[in-house]
DNA sequence: CGCGCGCTGTCAGCGCAATGTCAGCGGGGC
DNA sequence: GCCCCGCTGACATTGCGCTGACAGCGCGCG
């Protein structure tokens, strides 16, 4: 999962991306509303962390051209302002969800994994497919019951995966997902990891579709 | 929309059917865990709106029985409590979102109507023809709903020719969108291709007028 | 501050599914 | 009845995706 994150303040805005990828996020910052929407344009994200008190575009005039340019990304609001008015406003302009700062960053984790979720069509945060189990609170993994020790990049595939349950996933797709904006990457790279991720899981529970991408099995 | 009510305080119970009505939802009330459980299994309901003290049953245990039985009806929780670890624990268990009382109404109204845009959303995109159905979204091809493995080519050309329902493509056409621009194929290649899918499809799906295109039977 | 280890991307080679080509055939249209 | 378009099965080729080896990097530990 690769998350956007709009925010001026560089001290929030660090401490938000180092518990992002803590929690195993890959993610970008922006400064500015007009550098978000055109990362948000050029780039692939499967969620934004948006702070309303953004120079150059403010958070709701972001929201807005975005939701008018068709894009059904998650957004998560974030503002000092706690009054009932901002919040109706953010919710009416489109966003997933609003949380008044100062917060837990527990709850904001916990509601980004609800909109990522929702967004996926799932209701629970507890992604099963067969013998496999991943749970996204813990961020743990086990098949048949017993855990398995994954790498976050590991456990980042198989996440996306099975957020996407039922769908062949391009290897392209991947590689815009699981990384970063930093390094691009050769489509071999995702082929690697998947073969580590196969040998630790053990069943064949990742099936190819030549052509298609990459499926987790029904089951 | 219809919503299902789960509140046992019965002054907020008719705040809260008078809003909603006035919004244009149609209500249903329930006064504790057990009802509202059955009410949710007995009736169809767009969303429901839950609190979590409830007598009989706690919500967050009809919450997790409803997503355990594979409900993803859009829940938006209802608290008086308002400490961090209970609003992590309601997102996890499947609510769709948070509310803590006292709340504005407002408020409520415009969290109902996003996680009901968002429920919406997630209709996928179907081309159907006869026996043939073709999701988009999946990538999958079913005949009578027994599902098909296409490769890459053979699905791009039976995606193209539903699009184009109605109308006979051409061969020549059919070369042009098929590759990109690269290599020359000769009009052979379509032939072939369409051999093999017609031999997967089973039913004679796609006619050929000659000299004019392939058509995919109306149906 | 240096060392080692785990993680991960790249490379080269290989096997196999996918797909284009070819040659021969059948049938519809004029 | 002839001719040409389109179909088919066989075969060749290509390129996708898998694998094992290796190297760079970052991080924790001594």
């Amino acid at each position: 999962m690769r998350l956007l994150v709009a925010e001026d303040e560089p001290h929030i805005a660090a401490d938000l991306r180092g518990a992002l990828e803590q929690a195993g996020y890959a993610v970008d910052l922006a400064v500015d509303g007009e550098a978000a929407w055109f990362q948000a344009e050029v780039e692939a994200y499967d969620a934004m962390i948006l702070d309303l008190g953004l120079p150059r575009l403010d958070g709701l005039s972001l929201l807005r051209r975005l939701r008018g340019a068709g894009s059904t990304m998650p957004v998560l609001i974030l503002t000092a302002r706690d009054g009932w008015r901002e919040k109706v406003e953010g919710i009416d302009a489109g966003a997933d969800d609003y949380l008044a700062k100062p917060f837990r960053m527990e709850e904001l984790l916990a509601r980004l994994r609800a909109i990522l979720r929702r967004a996926a069509g799932h209701a629970s945060a507890l992604l099963v497919a067969g013998p496999l189990e991943l749970d996204t609170r813990s961020r743990t993994v086990a098949v048949d019951g017993r855990a398995l020790a994954l790498t976050a990049l590991e456990y980042r595939l198989l996440a996306y995966l099975l957020h996407h349950r039922g769908r062949a996933v391009p290897a392209g797709e991947l590689l815009d997902h699981l990384y970063d904006g930093e390094a691009e990457r050769e489509t071999n790279a995702i082929e690697a990891l998947l073969a580590r991720l196969r040998r630790k899981l053990g069943t064949p529970l990742i099936e190819t579709r030549r052509g298609h991408g990459y499926v987790i099995a029904a089951a």
